[in-house]
DNA sequence: ACAAATTTTTAGACGTCTCTAAATTCACTT
DNA sequence: AAGTGAATTTAGAGACGTCTAAAAATTTGT
């Protein structure tokens, strides 16, 4: 496997989801930034390893084999994230970059190893589930802040964008995943929330309440 | 800087050392396991970037530039094997490979913090010095314990040979970097020596002594 | 259902790094 | 000082991953 390989396999994931759906080349070539010619090359080739189906004209879906390693890279990425985070004092938008150079080290050791030191995460800083070494991934229960019903309340729990300057934004607010938020009103002009959050109010525009994931408190 | 120019970079400095040798061309070759031809290509293509001289026919020197970039490559290779050894539980014959790996990492902040994680270590496992972020680089005063003269003591700082079979073999007697070993006999016949280690003895070939660096006791 | 627009593939090329085989240069010996 | 053997370089090619430009297939709109 080679690191350009694992990026293909990756963004594929990401655009399909874990079941198999079919992804379309041009959507593989925007999402990793190539040409769409490239990404056909690349779809023969990875077909012949058997990862993926690939069906000219059609695209490309990710085959279990192919879904195992997408989750194998991904583990490795979001558990180098929490290292990053909780030993080498990153903070939740610097960690990213790094990470995708790290997750194509090569050694299981390690990683389970890494996984050992963190005592087993199950979150990444962003909130991401991190799949277990045998593959299992439970996404997490959680909604985006924008559709929290007015007068309850909910617990960050993730990011849906996490480019830094989203999560600078939150961090400049003292926004933080394990804070309680309420939603106290919702401006229907523009679709701007009031909340409450560790006593003191505060209103947050939708383009931040519809990239905030909470779960809701029962 | 690519991984492939970083790799004749290191290799280029462990043949030449710290002062700027002149290293042949299959020298180079031989030490990365690469034909001669493909190092006249690399050589050229690191004298244009400034990482060398090169002198057709001659050979190649590191620039100071080279110099510098080189101990770059070791500081993070060996910090990085002092964090899996501390860290994460390798054994000292199992960290090279990992290691060579993470070496290629590009991120200032990521080996800063890491010298910082593992409490600015002066030495790698196997007792090799850690080049700082300025590029000071002393070499340990060692000797080869089959140089030690009868009857004086000396502290086991390193290894020369750093082969899995010999460190292995090392761990199996017990015999680890911080032993104080006393030499008591040299057998003229073969070399091979009588020590003496934590009160007690044993015999050792010279192909061991010749490979384990000792600091004499004052 | 057909033409236009879009998507996808193919063909040909380039940069990087590698190799083999052949040519060249160097260094040593007599 | 020439010849021989070793080291080194050159020439040409292949694998990988990428690109542009052109061709082909598919989808969309009417």
């Amino acid at each position: 496997m080679t690191r350009s390989e694992e990026n293909y396999i990756k963004a594929i994931f990401h655009l399909g989801g874990n079941t198999p759906t079919l992804v379309a080349t041009n959507a593989i070539a925007e999402q990793m930034e190539t040409k769409p010619s490239s990404v056909t090359d690349m779809a023969k080739k990875l077909a012949d390893k058997g990862f993926l189906n690939y069906q000219p004209y059609q695209g490309v879906s990710l085959t279990d084999f192919g879904i195992k390693t997408a989750l194998s890279i991904i583990r490795k990425h979001r558990l180098w994230e929490v290292f990053l985070v909780r030993k080498l004092d990153f903070s939740w938008d610097e960690v990213h970059e790094v990470a995708e150079q790290l997750e194509h080290i090569k050694s299981e050791k390690l990683i389970d190893k890494l996984d050992e030191l963190l005592d087993f995460p199950k979150y990444d800083p962003h909130g991401d589930p991190i799949p277990t070494k045998d593959g299992i991934f439970l996404e997490r229960d959680k909604q985006l802040l924008s559709e929290l019903p007015i007068n309850t309340k909910g617990v960050c729990v993730g990011v849906k964008d996490t480019s830094s300057a989203f999560l600078k934004f939150l961090d400049k607010y003292n926004i933080a995943l394990g804070k309680t938020i309420e939603v106290l009103e919702r401006e229907d002009f523009d679709e701007s929330l009031h909340i409450k959050m560790e006593g003191k109010e505060l209103q947050i525009s939708h383009q931040i309440a519809s990239n905030l994931y909470v779960k809701k408190n029962d």
